[in-house]
DNA sequence: ACATCCTGTCGAAGCGCTTCGCTCTGAGGA
DNA sequence: TCCTCAGAGCGAAGCGCTTCGACAGGATGT
C-alpha cells in the first residue's frame, strides 16, 4: 500500500514559502505538486478531481496515485475563490436557548450529517448576530446558502434573505412564504390528530397546555398552527376546549393545571405541546391523585424519545426533528441545483398510542 | 447618510465576468473597486482594513467612505487563500445525541458567540465522520483550529489532533493531556462537594446514581473523575457509599432506585449526575412515599436551569456549560496567538443549596 | 551638511485552484 | 480523399486578497 507521507494542518508550499527558507517537515502538497509528480498539467488534475472533462483512464489512475501518495487535499479557500462556491451552508439557530432544545439539537445534527453527504460543511450562526449574520455570511461568500430554524410568522431574517438573494430553506413556515422553500411538520394536522384521538375515546372536555405565552406573542408559526388545528377539530368533534399557554417551570405548570381543574373539573383530556412541561405535569397529576390514563388522558406533541421516557409512556404525535433537518438540506440542494420551487413541504404527522390515553372516565365518577 | 447600493449574495465582478457579458444588478464590490473609487492602491485598502501598516488619517477616511458607499465585504475565500488563515474554528460534537443535550447546546452557543467576538465563525462537525473529519477540516484549511467536546480518557480524536498538529482545545480531560490545552469543570471536586454537603447534614448512607454504564465503559473523563472525588470524600467523611450507573429511562431509574433501597434501606442521601434521570427519580421517590428532603436528600451535578425546574428545586453543583464554551474559545485564541501553554483549566465547582437537601432523618424512623 | 530613520504609499508577486480556449490525434462520415 | 468531430491534454488567465520590497519625502541625529 502507498502511504501518506506528509499531512499536516499547516500548509507550507509555493514560491513565497521556498523563498522564505525552504524545507519543513510539515508540508502540504498542492495541486501543482500533484501535477508535477504525475507528469501532467495542473488543469488535468483539476479535471480528474471534478470530472468536468473527460480524462483517459490511464492518466486518471496516475493522477489518483500521485494524490494518494502526496496526501493531497485541495485548499478550501482557493477552491471557493476560483469556483465562487464555498461548499458551506449556514444554520441559523433560534433566539432563545430555553425552548425545545432537544429538537434543535436533532435538527443541527441531521443538517450537518446530511450536508456532509452532499459535500457541504455547516456553519453555525446564533441569532445574537441577528439578521446581519445572514448578510455577512452571504456577502463574504463564507456560505452558499442558509437554513433558518425557529421561523416566526413575521420574521425579520426573511427580509434579509430576500434582500441578499441568498438561497435559503426555512424550517417553519412564515406568514408570507412567497419565493421561499419551507419545511415543517403539519402542526395543524398534528393538533387535529390529538383532538380526534381524545374525542374517539369519549373525552368531551379537553385542555390544551400550550407553549409559553411569549411564543404566541412572537407569533411562532408552529404554535399558532397547532392551536388552529386543535380548535378546528374540537369544534368539529363537539369537544369543549380551553387553551392555556404554559411556561416550562414547575410553578407555571402547577398554576396552569390548578386553574384548569378549577375552571372545569370535568376536564379529562390534556394536550401538551411544550415538552419541558411534561415531567412537572405528570408529577403534579400524580401528587393531586389523578391517575393517568384512568382519570386523565394525556397526548403530547413531542419527539418520540421524550414520549418514551416518561411513565406511563405518552401517546404522542411525534415531532420528527431529524427528518426536518434532512429534508431542509435536500430542499436546499435541489434549490441550488435547479432553482427554487418555492415549495412548502408539510410533513404529515402520525400519532402513536402509548400508555397515557384511555377511555374517558364515566360521568358517575 | 450614504447608502449601500449593491449588496447581494452572488458575487459578480472582475475581468472574467466583464468578458462574459457585462452589467448585472447584483454586483459585488471587490477590494480593487474600493481602491479605484478611493483613488488609492489596493494594498492601501488592505492595510486600512487590517491595520498592519500605518495609513494617514486622511486616506483612511476616504477609503472608509468608499467601502461604505460600495457596500464592500471582503471575500472570505480570497482572504483565507492569501493569508493562510480561514478565521473559522471547528466544533466537534459528541458521538451520542442522547446524553446531556442541554449541556452540549449551551456549549455550542457559547462557543459560537464567543468565537464571533474574535472574528471567527464556527463549523459544526458531528462525530459520524470520526477523527477523519478533523483531518479533513484541518488539511483543507477549512478551519484553523478545533474544539473537541465529550472527550474520553482515551480518545481517538486526540491522535488525529497530534498527527495533524492542528491547534485544539478539549472540553474534557483525557488521560494523557501532554501538549494539549483542556478545560473542564473540576468534577472530582464537584463530587467531593456533594459528599461533604450530605455528610455535614448527617447523612451516613449515600448512593451515587451515576451516568449510564456505557459512559463508564467508554471511559469518559468527567464520569470517572466525579466518581473518584465522591469515593475519596466518602472515605474521608466516613460515609458509606454505593455507586449505581443508571441510564436515562424511567425503567432504568426505577430499577436502580428499587435496588438501592433494597440493598440499603437506610440510604438517605442521593447524588445524581445523569440529568435525564432527575425527573423520573423525583417522581419515583414521591410515588414510593419518600419525601424530599425529609426522608431522602438529593444533590445533583447539573446545569442550574435543570436544578431549578424541579419541585423541590435541587441542591446542586452547577455545570457551567456556557462558561466551558467561552473558556475553550479563549484558550484557543491564546494558543493561536502565543502558542499553547499545554494547560488544563479546571473550573472550581460551586454547590448551591436549594430545597432538596436537609438533615438526615433520625435513626428511629 | 550628511547619513539615517520614519511614514505613507505603491506595484507586483503570490496564495492554490478552476476554467476557457487551443492544439493535436485518430476515427468516422460524406 | 477530405472534412469534421469528439477525446485528451496543455497553458494561461483569472478569482480577490495579503504582503513584501521599494521609494519618495520629511523629520531626526550628529
Amino acid at each position: 500500500m502507498l502511504t501518506v507521507r506528509f499531512c499536516t494542518a499547516k500548509r507550507f508550499s509555493g514560491k513565497r514559502f521556498e523563498a522564505l527558507g525552504g524545507y519543513r517537515e510539515d508540508w502540504m502538497a498542492t495541486l501543482a505538486d500533484v501535477a508535477r509528480h504525475a507528469g501532467v498539467a495542473a488543469s488535468t488534475v483539476s479535471y480528474v478531481l471534478s470530472g468536468k472533462r473527460s480524462v483517459s483512464e490511464e492518466t486518471r489512475e496516475r493522477v489518483a496515485r500521485s494524490i494518494e501518495l502526496l496526501g493531497y487535499q485541495p485548499h478550501a479557500g482557493a477552491r471557493a475563490l476560483a469556483s465562487a462556491k464555498s461548499n458551506v451552508l449556514a444554520l441559523v439557530m433560534p433566539l432563545r436557548q430555553d425552548l425545545y432544545v432537544p429538537v434543535m439539537m436533532d435538527i443541527a445534527i441531521a443538517v450537518t450529517t446530511t450536508a456532509r453527504r452532499f459535500g457541504y460543511d455547516v456553519l453555525l450562526l446564533t441569532n445574537d448576530e441577528g439578521p446581519e449574520g445572514i448578510r455577512r455570511v452571504a456577502t463574504t461568500a463564507r456560505a452558499d446558502a442558509v437554513i433558518l430554524t425557529d421561523v416566526g410568522m413575521q420574521d425579520e431574517r426573511i427580509a434579509m434573505v430576500r434582500q441578499t438573494g441568498v438561497d435559503a430553506v426555512l424550517i417553519g413556515v412564515p406568514a408570507d412564504s412567497a419565493g421561499l422553500d419551507c419545511v415543517d411538520l403539519d402542526f395543524a394536522q398534528a393538533g387535529r390528530l390529538c383532538v380526534e384521538h381524545l374525542a374517539a375515546l369519549g373525552h368531551r372536555q379537553v385542555a390544551f397546555v400550550g407553549e409559553a405565552q411569549d411564543t404566541y406573542d412572537r407569533q411562532i408559526g408552529f404554535a399558532e398552527r397547532t392551536l388552529g388545528g386543535i380548535r378546528e377539530a374540537a369544534a368539529r368533534a363537539g369537544v369543549s376546549l380551553i387553551h392555556r399557554p404554559c411556561g416550562g417551570s414547575y410553578e407555571a405548570a402547577a398554576g396552569v393545571l390548578a386553574r384548569i381543574f378549577e375552571e372545569r373539573p370535568r376536564t379529562s383530556g390534556l394536550i401538551v405541546q411544550n415538552e419541558a412541561v411534561i415531567p412537572p405535569l405528570l408529577s403534579l397529576l400524580r401528587s393531586t391523585g389523578r391517575i393517568v390514563p384512568e382519570d386523565v388522558s394525556i397526548v403530547a406533541v413531542c419527539p418520540d424519545p421524550v414520549a418514551e421516557q416518561t411513565s406511563p409512556r405518552l401517546s404522542s404525535v411525534s415531532l420528527p426533528a431529524a427528518e426536518l433537518g434532512t429534508r431542509a438540506v435536500d430542499l436546499l440542494m435541489r434549490r441550488m441545483a435547479d432553482g427554487g420551487r418555492d415549495e412548502v413541504v408539510l410533513i404529515p404527522p402520525t400519532l402513536t398510542v402509548r400508555g397515557s390515553t384511555g377511555p374517558a372516565p364515566q360521568r358517575s365518577r
